[in-house]
DNA sequence: CCGTTCAGATTACAAACGTAATCGTTAGCT
DNA sequence: AGCTAACGATTACGTTTGTAATCTGAACGG
């Protein structure tokens, strides 16, 4: 069951750059000193960090880079959504042998859910029975 | 917001160190060589390996040892249901802003969901509820 | 034209991780 | 009593990650 998220061929993105992405997700593209003007100021980070991470994140095919003048805008290759659901899938089948039902359950248990959440997840399971 | 879970003071269980883990979830106290005889096999790893990763998680206050004649017999710290629970919660924080519901949509959208996990969350939510 | 400045590129380096070999000690067997 | 086998402990070593300093080349101001 290989390559089925378009997630394909990407190295595993860490931490700290997926701090990087998160940035880029919001908006895009942006040049490296856009995106410290933000992570900078959240993580601490100085410009020479989000230089290494941004380089990094393009070696792995996570961003693309395209040049403006003198310095680069860089965009994301690959989706948000991709990468969540990577994850996500990645502790289910870790954490809860693929099943999300007892994830739900330990989200419960911790209280992690809000009343909103029980109610918008109702809503999603019953568009899904349609 | 500290100290909550149980899992208090111990420091991140790294992705191997989670395999050892869940071998003594399974069933402990066991010896070094009885978690390698789970282990080795399913992740190819060797002896020293085992011994490795077992020293790491007992410096990181995962484990417990008992000296059992000449060897010793390892013993889980920390529950199962606190470690999943804190990395569900981690999850969810770093991708969906600390909102359970969006996790939920994305294993959805991947097909992560049963219909036997649909009825399954349902229940969940009904007891939830009362 | 020439220097300063601002990009990206290269290099650095410690900590964590994955994976393992080797060492030293003790318990049994003979 | 001596030898070996079985433990845990120590050491090893390449890679990834987090975090950054330094280098290099080009652009722009004067």
């Amino acid at each position: 069951m290989a390559a089925k998220d378009a997630n394909d061929g990407v190295e595993r993105i860490s931490d700290a750059e997926h701090a990087v992405m998160e940035a880029l997700w919001q908006r895009s593209p942006q040049t490296a000193a856009e995106v410290c003007d933000v992570v900078c100021k959240e993580r601490g980070w100085s410009m020479p960090t989000v230089k290494t991470l941004l380089s990094r994140l393009v070696q792995k095919g996570a961003l693309a880079t395209e040049p403006d003048g003198r310095r680069f805008l860089y965009t994301p290759l690959i989706a948000r959504s991709a990468y969540v659901g990577g994850e996500s899938r990645r502790l289910v089948d870790r954490l809860f042998g693929g099943r999300a039902a007892p994830l739900l359950a330990h989200l419960a248990d911790a209280e992690a859910l809000t009343p909103e959440d029980i109610a918008e997840i109702e809503r999603l399971l019953q568009e899904m029975k349609k």
